[in-house]
DNA sequence: TCGACATATCAGCTCCTGATGATATATATC
DNA sequence: GATATATATCATCAGGAGCTGATATGTCGA
């Protein structure tokens, strides 16, 4: 953990906030993860589909549901066999857009971040 | 990297624009630089007031400004012995706040999500 | 009940991430 | 030139993250 003097005392109401912002933050930092979220914008999903729409393996894509599910950005609906999972706030949806446009404008050069290398 | 199928042939537009999207939330993905970001939101700082606003230990704040730097989030403007850091975009601001909303609504789990504790 | 299909979980592996302490480099002052 | 301060870089370490292949579990249809 961070050794931010605030950590060191009780935990502030805004020390958990950005602890929470971070954890979300790390749920959406995977490009796995948003390929399945991309796919989930234009509605439910059952996991072979989302395997199909993204190339995922079905262990890789289940996991990668479950980590979503957890940090609350989809949520999975048993019909039967199928489990359709879908966003769970529309807003994840402007999230994603506004990155787009934040990208656009000023992280050109995301792609030379020797920190954060696509394989 | 992801088996994605589109990545195994030439990558598309979308799948760099996805591989983007990731390092950027990656860079936004760690308490210490989104407490370096929100101290810069009400203007810009050297290393040693991000320090102090931080908590920071001097070698890690400079790590983590290298790496907001690079991926286009932060600006540094050396000033004689010092160097200022700012926010790039006043978006990277909106962005904080529109998550800082969705945790409010949908994300109220994540700090029990087993994948991303908070040490 | 059995077989097929869909999904979740596991063990193991490799690589990455974030921190520290030490130190190198740059700038300003005397 | 010497010293102090500010900042950047490095080596090393511990722990986490993401993947695969195997397999367990649940549901449906015959």
């Amino acid at each position: 953990m961070s050794s931010a003097t605030e950590l060191l005392a009780a935990p502030t109401a805004k020390v958990l906030a950005v602890a929470q912002q971070a954890k979300l933050f790390r749920g959406l930092a995977d490009p796995s993860r948003l390929a399945i979220l991309e796919a989930l914008r234009l509605g439910a999903l059952s996991v072979s589909e989302i395997v199909a729409a993204t190339g995922l393996s079905q262990p890789n894509a289940s996991n990668h549901l479950r980590c979503l599910s957890e940090c609350g950005l989809v949520a999975g609906e048993p019909r039967g066999r199928f489990v359709y999972y879908r966003l769970t706030d529309p807003r994840i949806g402007e999230l994603l857009a506004l990155v787009g446009e934040l990208l656009e404008g000023t992280a050109r050069n995301v792609d030379s971040c020797e920190n954060y290398r696509a394989d």
